[in-house]
DNA sequence: TCGTATAAAATTGTCAACAATTTCGGTTTG
DNA sequence: CAAACCGAAATTGTTGACAATTTTATACGA
């Protein structure tokens, strides 16, 4: 049940991609095992790039890795492992974010615009998916245009901080939420945009 | 020329670990690319295993993957990326420190006082691999035993900051700053230990 | 009954071969 | 002479097969 291309086949970026997003949406349970064949049958590929996006998710911190033995989803986080990531990932998307504001080009900015309506639009469909993939590429944006060399570390920040609440409380508060960030940036206001920023994330 | 074990074969993670090192060293340099026949032929495996090392480096920020091209050495940090880093890692470090602390088993202590005097041991040799692998593993000592789900995010960072100095400038001054810390973890004195940990680290 | 040993099944690790893509050299053409 | 265009070589992507390891099921003995 992949859902997408009937004959195309997935590339192992895809397939990274499609199991992040399960992994956040909780479609799988804590300490749960991921088999590769179980997964290179689902997505009609072999066992390789499974393996191989296995390893990504791993590094990401979404995975645990045993020798032998496979990935299993890793247990949640503790609530102060979650305070200390939640200011790490405050610190470094607010460095990018003042990156963003002084680089951004006019494609960036609209690109910027069609994201928080992607995200809004998942909002109101209230499909928690949907919404964290949206919220996950929406801030991606602005770290991937600062700094290439911190978008990895940010991402598996991101990404365990998101599996922690499997379920967003109020979309509608986090529609203003990123309304706020993106106007900021839009206006180039860089304090506005931190403030908002740190309203968001902590 | 590995020049290790003449006859046993590499595991995925011993080829990870040794590749880990020479980048850290500084063996290649920036944006040359690895080419996967090459290490394969180096350390007497197939290129399976070393794709999977790639992944798992490129995943870690030292190496850069791009699809149909392979992998290349990372690109140096800019100074201000590699302060975020910093007070990142700090942050993080800091957290892990305290818990260590609390929870280190006499078994744990044991072990940390010997990795200090195989980190000091790297240091009189002047060896810079061996030095940048010994801190690098004192330090993770700590983070490791402290979170699992920190540690993932902490190697990212260190590697990275790590290679941004190929060339460690004074050993002496090193090993001062990790006995100090050391020691402040051995009389439980967090205080201590937290400042220390900052003189070493920023 | 419980623990242990053993065989079978399931799963991961590695490899070599082939397909697809990129890179590089020389050639042609304007 | 420069640019575009082939074709060959090099390189990565994927696959299926087999080896090694772990897990599960079963039978045995105290």
């Amino acid at each position: 049940m992949p859902g997408k291309k009937p004959n195309e086949d997935y590339t192992r970026e895809e397939i990274c991609n499609i199991l992040r997003s399960d992994l956040i949406a909780g479609k799988f349970s804590h300490n749960q095992p991921l088999r590769e064949i179980t997964l290179a049958k689902r997505f009609g590929v072999s066992r390789g790039p499974i393996r191989d996006a296995f390893l990504k998710l791993t590094q990401e911190g979404s995975l645990v890795y045993e020798t032998n033995r496979g990935v299993r989803v890793h247990s949640a986080i503790a609530d102060d492992e979650r305070r200390v990531m939640m200011n790490m990932r405050l610190q470094l998307e607010k460095y990018c974010m003042d990156i963003y504001i002084d680089q951004a080009t006019e494609t960036d900015l609209h690109q910027l615009e069609l994201l928080l309506e992607r995200f809004k639009a998942a909002c109101l469909r209230d499909s928690l998916p949907g919404v964290a993939e949206c919220d996950l590429s929406l801030h991606r944006h602005w770290v991937a245009r600062a700094s290439k060399n911190l978008e990895p570390i940010w991402l598996g920040l991101a990404v365990r901080i998101l599996m922690k609440y499997s379920r967003l409380e109020s979309f509608n508060e986090s529609i203003e939420e990123h309304e706020n960030i993106v106007n900021s940036i839009l206006v180039k206001d860089k304090e506005r945009a931190s403030k908002a920023l740190s309203l968001n994330i902590i």
